[in-house]
RNA sequence: GCCCGGGUGGCGGAACGGUAGACGCGAGGGGCUUAAACCCCCUUGAGCCGAACACGGCUCGUGUGGGUUCGAAACCCACCCCGGGCACCA
């Protein structure tokens, strides 16, 4: 016997939808819960592993309603970018049409799972509504010096005559589409400044208590402070370059130099040098291999530049090398090798026939190669004897009086590159002119309209410029004739500043209202992959404190609480379109409905976790949803006795599951609910069985209704309703347990000899130690174990554990 | 290579220093049925011993090897394997 899941789930959707049951505004009479999933690629199909994520966001949302929260959960598109724009090239369907019929598409199975979203702050970041306010954040940025244009290279087919995207370089570095190998060309780019942000992100990061730890250590590591010194070197016969270096205390042990292969030196030094055929070819492949490549798995590689340094501190000449495994782009892109401390190092001077020598004295019984540790400074004339820290100070003292170096701070992070050569982005607002150079779209004209094409394919440049009426304008300073930028923006842009939009999504005078914000902000949750953790987050991070700083942004952080989940992997592989695996979730809730869907998802595995998909999981979930509505609508006739231990045993069950639930979505162990659903329903199968009565189980239905709603809202709302309950079950409280009451009265206690369980009793849950440990050593079994054997020690865990230690 | 995670039955997983395998899937057996489906009940980590119904017990077992602890899936060290990120997929 089944309910009629799709009449069912069809009501209850309409029933949401017509009472705008999750449409909100700010009441400052009660307290606020913002809570938002990230907004979506409009791909046009949700699957499975998509749903897994709104099954979480609206979990919540249920929840925290039912506990009084003002909640908000707005939903929205992040409609720009690569996708639609290839879908576009193939199809010869502009993106906007397209992706207007998948946000539609998607809407429809957005309303099916029976995801309470707030759909009246729906944005999407094509809707030139939005995409002004990018590019009026673009032109503050701008003005406050944190914009500017910078030589970049980037992925380049010569057949094609096109800028690729990373994803687009496959295998052997070729194009994906024709096979032809990948060139780098420079291109003057536009970046943001986002290193001038580096210390108050990475300080900041300290507070974000809760984010889960590994996304905080993530986001660290990736801003990668490092203290250090940066001092000039001289080359023997003229020229010097800067190297960073975070051991200045072992520079006694330099014994070579290595430049980047791109270091500006390098030609210099090379021509006319008898390695420099060598050296040309070297150059020449390191700068055709991506970044990944060169600090790759492998035998580091280098060649000899001929040429000679000097080191300043003991006037020994030593040899410069170019290896790839130095990037222009990290520190001053040369290095001071020290070997005896730096394992890379101590790899290419063994293979280069270098010399090594150490400058710490390792510790007793070191028998590995460079010794990272901490010791006594050697081999360092006036360092001698000095730890790490002492020495350091001491010789940036000397490299300061030398006035040849001083302490510097480094940071992995690099500035944020947003200009990308493709159509279907928002339009830079700047233009070109012969007379004045780079000027900004004056505020007024805001939004640069991103023009409709019909060739999408990039020729050399942004297909934009193809288009002569978007490109060609006159300059507002001069009236000259000017040209437009015609890259467009990074779509990390328009997710950088959306969950702000929200608070005010209709605004046409502002970006938002800061007092409306203020009322959200921040998100109380924030859900997302966890392949996010660093980019984005890091970028909404970053234009939320510039905002903040504008004054705009009523907080400094955007994400009060993170949550990243894992990913769903079907046929050995996470779900994606491109890697034609996805499940879509349609069948499921044809045959099964909605709520069995939600159940299974929220079952499939811990929430971080990536999780398997399981074909046979959905009808699992119904079979427990079609025993539940039976006990639910039970009439098998009630017995008039009066309250006894089966009442107790099963109110007291149902308490300690209010309890389990509460604490298990709090800590979001969400695959953990359920089954505490499963075990009560079960338990209520046998009390059915043995003279119910109908208080008890009037009780513990209603319990668990509660305790489902926010899981498979439709079911529990319709049998709610047919209780006979006159208030929608959204808007009950959440049940509250009594500790009294879901006190169990007797335990099981194992005891162990020596830590291996060799029997169980059954106890008082109040037993105190000393009862504890004498039940246990009169236990039969436990005195045979024994064996008249001293008891040396007896460990008493009182209700659960008796260990006696013994021989 | 660097940064961050993860390895537990046939499968997804539970157990956050104290009974390893909750719950579910799958499988097997039984009941209901003319039959099947649905539903209900039971069994289900491996090996072994004593019983000879369904009872009782032992040994091993959480990727591998060490360590800490009265006690380790959990903590520490080393290694192997898998996944995510590495700046133009988002």
């Amino acid at each position: 016997m089944s309910y009629d899941h799709l009449a069912i789930e069809a009501k209850w959707q309409d029933r949401w939808e017509s009472e705008k049951v999750f449409e909100v505004t700010e009441d400052p009479s009660k307290p606020k819960f913002y809570n938002v999933a990230m907004y979506p690629y409009p791909s046009g199909e949700l699957h499975v592993g998509h749903v897994r994520n709104y099954t979480y966001i609206d979990l919540i949302t249920r929840y925290k309603m039912m506990q009084g929260f003002n909640v908000l959960s707005p939903m929205g598109w992040d409609s720009f970018g690569l996708n639609a724009e290839n879908h576009a090239i193939e199809t010869g369907i502009h993106p906007k049409v397209s992706v207007a019929e998948q946000i539609e598409r998607m809407k429809v199975q957005f309303r099916r799972l029976g995801v309470g979203f707030d759909w009246s702050r729906e944005l999407a970041s094509h809707d030139p509504d939005y995409y002004r306010w990018d590019q009026w954040i673009f032109l503050e940025l701008w003005e406050k010096g944190l914009a500017y244009k910078a030589e970049a290279a980037v992925n380049w087919c010569p057949k094609d005559q096109t800028v690729l995207a990373n994803e687009q370089v496959v295998g052997d570095d070729v194009c994906e589409r024709c096979g032809t190998p990948v060139e780098k060309k420079m291109l003057s780019q536009w970046q943001f400044k986002i290193t001038e942000y580096a210390d108050e992100l990475l300080d900041a990061i300290d507070d974000l208590d809760d984010w889960p730890d590994r996304v905080r250590t993530m986001q660290r590591n990736w801003i990668g402070r490092s203290e250090g010194a940066t001092f000039t070197i001289q080359v023997d016969g003229g020229g010097s370059f800067d190297v960073f270096t975070t051991r200045p205390d072992t520079i006694f042990g330099m014994t070579f130099c290595v430049l980047a292969p791109e270091h500006p030196l390098v030609e210099e030094l090379i021509s006319g040098s008898e390695t420099e055929d060598e050296a040309r070819q070297y150059v020449s492949a390191a700068q055709r291999a991506s970044e990944i490549e060169r600090l790759a798995e492998g035998d580091k590689t280098g060649v000899f530049t001929g040429a000679y340094a000097i080191n300043p501190v003991n006037e020994k000449r030593v040899p410069v090398y170019i290896a790839d495994y130095v990037l222009m782009g990290y520190g001053t892109g040369a290095i001071m090798a020290v070997p005896g401390q730096d394992q890379r190092d101590w790899d290419f001077a063994t293979k280069y026939g270098i010399d090594i020598v150490r400058t710490v004295q390792p510790e007793e019984g070191f028998d590995g190669e460079a010794f990272l540790g901490d010791g006594p400074t050697i081999n360092s004339d006036f360092l001698d004897g000095m730890r790490q820290d002492e020495a350091k100070t001491k010789i940036i003292e000397w490299l300061a009086d030398q006035g040849i170096g001083e302490a510097t701070v480094q940071y992995r992070l690099r500035d944020w590159l947003i200009s990308r050569q493709r159509y279907w982005g928002c339009p830079i607002p700047m233009l070109n002119c012969d007379q004045c150079g780079l000027v900004p779209v004056p505020r007024d004209q805001l939004p640069v309209l991103l023009p409709d094409i019909e060739d999408y394919l990039p020729k050399g440049m942004s297909p934009l410029a193809a288009d002569d009426d978007f490109v060609n304008t006159t300059c507002p300073d001069c009236d000259g004739p000017a040209r437009r930028e015609t890259d467009t923006m990074d779509t990390f842009m328009d997710s950088s500043w959306y969950f702000l939009r929200y608070a005010d999504a209709h605004n046409d005078e502002v970006l938002f209202d800061t007092e409306k914000a203020r009322y959200w902000m921040p998100l109380d949750q924030y859900i997302g992959g966890v392949e996010h953790a660093i980019l984005h987050l890091l970028y909404a991070r970053f234009i939320t404190r510039f905002l903040y700083d504008l004054g705009l942004s009523p907080v400094q952080e955007p994400f009060q609480r993170m949550f990243t989940q894992g990913m769903l992997v079907h046929k050995g592989a996470k779900m994606s379109k491109s890697k034609g695996n996805v499940v879509p979730p349609d069948d499921y809730y044809d045959n099964h409905g909605a709520d069995a869907t939600r159940l299974f998802e929220l079952f499939v595995g811990p929430p971080t976790d990536d999780a398997v998909w399981n074909d046979s999981g959905v009808s699992g979930s119904k079979r427990f949803l079609d025993r539940f509505w039976k006990q639910a609508t039970w009439d098998g006739g009630w017995n008039a006795r009066s309250a006894d231990d089966r009442d107790r045993e099963i109110l007291g069950h149902a308490h300690r599951t209010v309890k389990k639930v509460t604490e298990d979505i709090e800590r979001f162990r969400f695959n953990t609910t359920v089954p505490a659903l499963m075990t009560l329903s079960n338990e209520l199968q046998s009390y059915l069985g043995d003279e119910p009565r109908e208080e008890t189980h009037g009780e513990v239905i209603e319990m668990m209704l509660k305790l489902l709603s926010p899981m498979a809202p439709h079911v529990s709302h319709e049998l709610w309703e047919r209780r006979g309950n006159e208030s929608m079950l959204a808007f009950e409280a959440w049940p509250s347990w009594d500790e009294e009451l879901a006190r169990e009265d007797t335990v099981t206690m194992i005891v162990q000899v020596n830590g291996k369980v060799r029997d169980r009793l059954e106890v008082e849950s109040d037993i105190d130690e000393a009862a504890a440990e004498a039940a246990a050593l009169a236990s039969e079994k436990i005195q045979a174990w024994l064996d008249g054997q001293e008891v040396r020690r007896v460990i008493t865990r009182p209700p659960n554990l008796v260990n006696v230690v013994i021989g």
